[in-house]
DNA sequence: CTGAAAGCGCTTACAG
DNA sequence: CTGAAAGCGCTTACAG
């Protein structure tokens, strides 16, 4: 009644609950139940109370839905890169593991750069979300302060925590950074070069990978990195490549710190006629669509994307329902392709 | 101190604005107004709310907020696919043009489907949202309806409308369709393919002006096209190449209606020794950063999918603002661009 | 420039 | 299985 009077009107205009419950003749509390606990009510409410949402067309009104249960029914995903394939792969696996309707995903692209993370992450907080999905481990000193704060259950994904402290569903970065340069060393390769773009956390630690596994070979030159903090693109891969041919003439193989870079690399090396493998090999890391076609084919690190997404959805679901996980740090490898490029 | 008795809490345990107010000293809704509108209140006042919500962490509650002032400040952005780089860049262009803070974007990816969107929509439209943004122009009689029942502003994106009864920005896909065929007509090319996949309304109205454009040349032969439901992707662009070349061995220049399907098709020449141009022309559409790129470099009609998601924004910006817009058709038009693969 | 009251549209205990 | 009351945390008129 309250609302049909002829008082100044403060609501959106839309259907209340309070209006079908009058029109299917029950309580608003009732209608309530009948909508969110079905179980709990007789067939003939339950069915009443649906005719009566039919035929007024009502939608729920989440904010308030929302304020009443102090349960926002949202799940906060912050991811570095949207035109990064890498990254709607892992949002793919988040929606499949979450599943429709039940959650809502508040997707934020943070371009790489923490003031963004810790202007989204503010901004997303006032949402109250349930939980929080990250997709790098290491954070502005702000942002850790305000994941404290907020007590809101946190998942990285991508990389692996040192400990248990940061729930954590990944591979680890530096085994397979050392696992490619292992390969090309095993496959007789000595000058071989890394290319890096971006400079961010995943990056560096596949670049460590390299170092490492060149030391212990005692390959290592520092001559033989050639890192940016552009983004990476396939146009600066060409270009990055163009500067390795240069300042190291002898180098026989380059590993790109990821495909597209690798795509560029090839293309590149394409157009000054030199041949791969032959003269140079070249290997990428995700394993892009692209790469098992292009020609020559590319030798990439296929990492487990989609399901990175996936088991930490589920994971941070368990923490939502409160449940203790069985495992705080969930190993989810990585596979080498070996291809024509090497 | 309602909440501080020893009663069972109900909320999240979250500061509030009360508490805000109660630390600064002044009322719950001086502390609002020195919030959200501080010209309205004195400097004192101001910087006495500030530090309190600095001291106590103070984030407002976006649920609280929306249902008393019935705004939601949510806009939905559905769009049929993440894993193509198109409606990545298309969301940039959204989140320039919104700007950061003011709104939050409620992103939805259809995959395509029709229940999808109407699933999604049902969903994001308990959030109240101020405006939609859409990515097609042809929807469901469910969703139609649901859209007219919402009373929500909705802008599509892409296409072209025929009247302005709906809002649009975009391009004309029959154009750009029409434009790619005349040029390869123009080029001398006679048997000339058509590779399309998915099926959407977009590359069904660019199948529609290849065909305009064959039937005006006196070229039309329905042989020479291959379309199928699936996913666009390089593997299926391959296939589709080898089916056309088995089906129409004479054909000697293929339009493809993506550039991943044309990346694809250039694979398998090169893999069966076909040389392109010279043997067969292939060209593309959307102009992908590895077009340019690859070799032999393709020819494709350049997209303005940043510049789409940002005009389409504007426009829906005007209109929640309740302003009428000078536009409500907003073409941002194609370009053709040449390489080496025609 | 500041404040007391009412209200947004739901859900949560508590009764019956 | 059903309902009356209170409350979630803000903002909106209306006064002063």
């Amino acid at each position: 009644m309250s609302r049909s009077g002829s008082g100044k009107a403060r609501g959106t205009g839309r259907t209340t609950l309070e209006q079908v419950a009058a029109q299917a003749g029950v309580s608003i509390m009732t209608a309530s139940r009948a909508l969110s606990q079905p179980q709990l009510v007789s067939e003939a409410t339950r069915i009443k109370v649906e005719q009566a949402v039919a035929e007024l067309g009502y939608v729920p009104n989440r904010a308030a839905r929302a304020l009443a249960s102090a349960q926002s029914h949202v799940i906060v995903v912050l991811v570095p890169s949207l035109s990064n394939l890498v990254f709607t792969a892992v949002l793919d696996g988040i929606q499949d593991a979450v599943g429709p309707g039940r959650y809502q995903l508040l997707i934020g692209n943070t371009h790489y750069s923490d003031a963004q993370e810790e202007k989204l992450l503010s901004i997303y907080l006032q949402s109250n979300p349930d939980g929080i999905l990250l997709s790098s481990l290491a954070h502005s000193p702000q942002v850790a302060q305000m994941l404290a704060a907020s007590k809101v259950p946190v998942v990285s994904m991508m990389d692996l925590a040192d400990n248990t402290d940061v729930l954590s569903v990944g591979f680890s970065q530096l085994d397979a950074g050392m696992a490619m340069t292992r390969y090309l060393i095993d496959k007789g390769y000595r000058r071989i070069g890394f290319i890096g773009a971006q400079l961010d956390e995943r990056t560096l630690r596949r670049a460590d990978g390299y170092r490492q596994a060149m030391q212990a070979a005692g390959l290592a030159d520092q001559r033989l990195e050639v890192m940016v903090p552009d983004s990476s693109t396939i146009a600066l891969g060409a270009e990055l490549m163009g500067r390795m041919l240069d300042s190291v003439p002898d180098v026989d193989a380059v590993f790109c710190c990821n495909d597209d870079l690798a795509h560029g690399a090839i293309f590149h090396c394409q157009r000054q006629g030199i041949r791969i493998p032959e003269q140079i090999a070249i290997s990428g890391f995700n394993d892009l669509p692209a790469s098992a076609w292009m020609m020559p084919s590319l030798t990439t690190i296929d990492t487990p994307r989609y399901q990175v997404g996936y088991e930490a959805a589920s994971l941070l679901l368990q923490l939502i329902a409160g449940k203790e996980p069985e495992r705080r740090r969930i190993d989810l490898g990585f596979t080498l392709r070996e291809r024509e490029s090497t």
